[in-house]
DNA sequence: TATGTATATATGTCTATACATATTGAAATA
DNA sequence: TATTTCAATATGTATAGACATATATACATA
């Protein structure tokens, strides 16, 4: 990895680097795995101090650019995602962020059979029933958006959960699963005769559509769940710099 | 503000700092743009290295949950967004980063008169035309997204630029315009029949729409742009730890 | 061969400090 | 009064270093 630095820019050392690694990266060897220098090691090289070094690689790693492990080393990431995040919300916390008022409107539980996609995410075969969250939210005036999550069988749910606590907490405190890892999808559909029905909005009406997967520290898949909400009612900001 | 700190905990000295600051700026004197303390007093209240405390306060500031300015300090951001970024990528580098061959299909570029919502955005009267570009974009196979831009007057564009070339290089280097924050806006909205024309999709069909006004370092609007995605050809993805 | 222990490797956390520079407010000057 | 200058304030950048700890590998032993 060739990194040039000239102290007569005005940009700081952090950010020369920091630029030079995100393209770097982009070459064959990184995106086939290939670990980047060690921090102790690239710092002497470039004659800077391992902080400065330090803090443009933690700047890679928030954008979801870079994957460092302890013990291990730095590389690539290797599934391209619009962006990473180093925090994640459930839905009540999202909406108090938002200060957004939340009511709760429908809550249904039962027990289903997983389709193939549910089956590969789980690690399940078709044969045993998972549980199945479905849940009805808005506003005081109307709600605005219809959740379906399954669970992974394994977690050790029974259905007779208290759902009016928070949901991660009924898993970290009953069942000792903590939840770390979310993967999300964002996309658009159109209203079918239920959701229409349970968003009070026309069939055809645009949804914007959140799906999640949801995993814990070692990577085990917790939760599948998708959001459909009211086009109208919620719109998903986000704010960058460069 | 109130901090403690355990340093029997197993979490590291900055997480616990930085969850208590995200709690402390909920309350009204933050949110009503007090200042959190400045950091060579607060670290030597708490009785930490300055570093140490800058690592939690880096974080919030990544976050989108505080601002920080140098010479001045740090306050709660009040405009709560689902999250905040420390960069963002034009569609032709964002495509490429998700390994996306983009082609293009059309090319609009005129005059238009801007309604209230680009007079206000641009603070300008309805009286002048300002510059608006139309480009239709997608996969050898099939356009995906259609996008519409509207320009600020004050930068000086004449309609005339070579857009084959980045726009955001164009404005740089031709109008010394730098663009650095962009606020986007997602939602879902269903195709009429321009846009099922457009994307070869039916009327009435799902779209994903980004909405995205850009600015300058001096917070000056530049760009204001609309890109309206097939829902079934491009998906939003996010990545997010927790 | 499988398991346990020791060692090497690399990132994680934290300390202490120095100097640079943007911003703001106060004081001086025209 | 308006403008300019200067000092105080607060964050920005960078250095140097120490120790902790997760991970991987090598080696010893059953």
């Amino acid at each position: 990895m060739k990194i040039i630095l000239d102290y007569n820019s005005p940009l700081p050392l952090y950010a020369q680097i920091e630029e030079q690694i995100r393209q770097a990266i982009q070459t064959p060897e990184y995106k086939n795995g290939k670990k980047i220098p060690n921090e102790v090691s690239l710092s002497k090289q470039l004659g800077i101090s391992r902080s400065t070094l330090r803090q443009a690689i933690n700047k890679l790693v928030f954008e979801g650019l870079l994957i460092r492990k302890k013990g291990v080393g730095t590389v690539a990431a290797n599934k391209a995602v619009n962006f990473k995040l180093n925090n994640w919300l459930s839905f009540t916390q999202e909406m108090k962020m938002l200060g957004i008022e939340v009511k709760n409107y429908e809550l249904h539980v039962q027990w289903e059979k997983p389709n193939e996609e549910l089956c590969q995410f789980f690690n399940t075969t078709s044969g045993a029933r998972i549980l199945k969250l479905e849940r009805l939210r808005g506003k005081p005036e109307h709600p605005f958006v219809f959740f379906i999550s399954y669970f992974n069988p394994r977690i050790g749910l029974t259905g007779n959960e208290d759902y009016s606590r928070p949901l991660y907490d009924i898993l970290e405190k009953d069942f000792n699963t903590i939840v770390k890892l979310s993967k999300e999808e964002i996309t658009a559909v159109i209203a079918d005769e239920f959701l229409a029905d349970k968003l009070q909005i026309k069939i055809g009406d645009p949804i914007l559509k959140r799906k999640r997967f949801v995993f814990d520290p070692g990577s085990r898949p917790v939760e599948w769940n998708i959001g459909y909400y009211r086009a109208d009612s919620f719109v998903y900001t986000i704010e960058a710099e460069r």
